[in-house]
DNA sequence: TTGTAGGCGTTATCAT
DNA sequence: ATGATAACGCCTACAA
């Protein structure tokens, strides 16, 4: 537990200043190159190292980005992470990470504490239940820059990071129409977030568009949980009419339809054609696999650390766009395809 | 971005010295409840916030736990992640999380950051390369305490949080082996790694007390990923004689065997019965459903948090163990149940 | 119960 | 190319 080395115990090694040694070590250009070996050489024997309160509390930032999401323990959130872990330390980055578990207060909480961190900026995907955005507030209000990813919300100041859900939504239930669906149904979640309403919109206008009707009695909406999926399954079944397609925002609940709309005799995609959402790795082993709207995850998280690195660097608007609009595509798999099923063997037809 | 708020401006709008207001900011037993109350509001009134840089450079902590996993997109790790967040949030500390991809190059640097970021305490479960421990000395001779946790080594200094590797991988096996099993293959990770020599141990310590010959060309080394799977199982099916029972380390890799087994026409677990580890959600949804072991991530998360927090307040060694054991428990699903399996339908009879 | 003074380690500014 | 000095905001002896 032995006292710390500081510049001033090098300095005083090196017969220098304290302000050369400090300069040294951040390769000043104006420090000739012989000190700065020197400098670093006895640095590196005494066991120096920086203290970054130190230098954070005069440079006046930290060097830390603050990450909001609703759970971490999903396949897409912790892909999601880990392309924001690679981003930023290849920029000399550190993440704080927590979640609000989908609730205003925890994300309140959260918000507070990356505050009094005083993170260098703010990553955030929306819990369920927020509708306002008073607790960022601090941070925008002091040009701390905030940028909404994945569940977003509209702001004069803030970036968001999106796919089109709507377009993707639109691609998927055009796709379920093509296979000869004409009685859809679409399962999705809190209707506040932009990803379900966008998707519930494009499932919608997928219908207009094809002639067929819209009926709000297709839709449920429920957290997308394995268990919300058995559920809702099992108000289907109990349908006097089935449905003959089904369009479920994530894939956990979309497979845990599948389940029980299999155990319960129905099959897919004969009886019911399914499409899921993220395309997890669950997709390619229900049987039928599972057609599903890949999201770049990994892509996301680290397209949205370096914009706000850009940010912070000070390319005050290098990103001038206000929304940043990420490719996705439909990833058709067995469980809609209608068409070409007869005689096929599951699993032999499945993309990588 | 106007100038923060210090204690020195509220001092001076409460008429007070800075002195007092830390304290009554930090509720220190010595202030006046009503002088605790009056500042306390004028600071909101201000928008004050606490400088923690200041506060850090002060107190010599950082309330930050570091946290250096391999990879951060698997539902283990982002199972474990999820309990570290909810114990550090609950103790007050911040979680910096990054990830060694693997590589001992990248946990170097790692520790390295973490260091210099002054973390409060280590958390790491280490790369598949790590072969010393010396990139953990700094923390180590400054009594920063190191965890480690799932994969870990043996140090003098370090506390880890493990399950009974051994001991789970001997249930599994023996279960295959009253399953009928007389010649079991083993499908495992980097043997540098305690959590696959121990399941090593543990499957060839069942197959010698049950009489049955321990031979090395049962064994597949590889790293335990879906592609691996693919191939691993493509070598078995390329053997004169098939395995009737398989025993792979992590579930991915077990669901990939038993895909690809199944598309050439295997039968599990009639031909091979098969067993996973970690009880990831997948193995709720190949069918057959996939026996596992379960890996209790999150509570190992909690627990690591835990045990870092009780060290970091001082209680010396309230934890004096060097090793906690986690217990964990042998799911038997469809996959590794020959008995049974006549006429059963797939999928009627998974646990839930 | 409150106040004074000094220092935590670094870096920016202004000299030299 | 190098140095002296002050300041970042907070906390803690010690004093009153």
């Amino acid at each position: 537990m032995g006292k710390d080395i500081t510049i001033y115990d090098i300095a005083k090694e090196v017969g220098l200043s304290p302000t050369t040694i400090s300069r040294a070590l951040n390769d000043h250009p104006a420090v000739n190159l012989k000190t700065k070996q020197r400098v670093s050489e006895v640095a590196g024997q005494m066991g120096y190292r920086t203290n970054l309160f130190a230098s954070n509390l005069r440079r006046q930032h930290t060097h830390t980005i603050g990450v909001i999401v609703p759970r971490l323990n999903s396949p897409f959130m912790s892909t999601v992470i880990s392309g924001m872990e690679k981003a930023a330390t290849e920029g000399g980055y550190n993440l704080i990470i927590s979640q609000s578990l989908e609730t205003l207060q925890k994300e309140q909480a959260n918000a507070k504490t990356m505050f009094d961190s005083r993170v260098d900026g703010l990553l955030v995907s929306l819990s369920y239940e927020t509708d306002d955005l008073h607790h960022f507030e601090p941070f925008i209000s002091r040009g701390i820059p905030v940028i909404f990813y994945d569940r977003v919300a509209e702001h004069e100041q803030c970036t968001s990071i999106v796919i089109d859900n709507l377009q993707a939504a639109y691609k998927a239930t055009s796709h379920l129409v093509e296979q000869g669906c004409t009685n859809i149904m679409h399962i999705t979640g809190n209707l506040k977030r932009n990803v379900y309403s966008d998707r519930l919109k494009g499932y919608k206008y997928a219908l207009i568009d094809n002639n067929l009707p819209y009926n709000e009695q297709n839709i449920i909406v429920n957290n997308l949980s394995e268990e919300a999926g058995e559920e809702a399954a099992q108000q289907i079944l109990k349908m006097k009419k089935l449905p003959d397609g089904l369009f479920v925002s994530n894939d956990t609940c979309a497979v845990s339809c599948v389940k029980t709309l299999k155990q319960a005799g129905i099959s897919v995609p004969a009886d019911v054609a399914v499409i899921g959402f993220n395309n997890d790795p669950i997709c390619r082993v229900i049987e039928p696999n599972l057609t599903s709207v890949n999201y770049p995850g990994s892509e996301m998280g680290e397209l949205a650390v370096k914009a706000l690195i850009l940010r912070l660097n000070g390319s005050t608007e290098g990103i001038a766009s206000n929304t940043i609009n990420l490719r996705s595509e439909l990833i058709i798999r067995e469980s809609s395809l209608k068409s070409k099923v007869a005689g096929k063997k599951w699993g032999q037809l499945a993309p990588k």
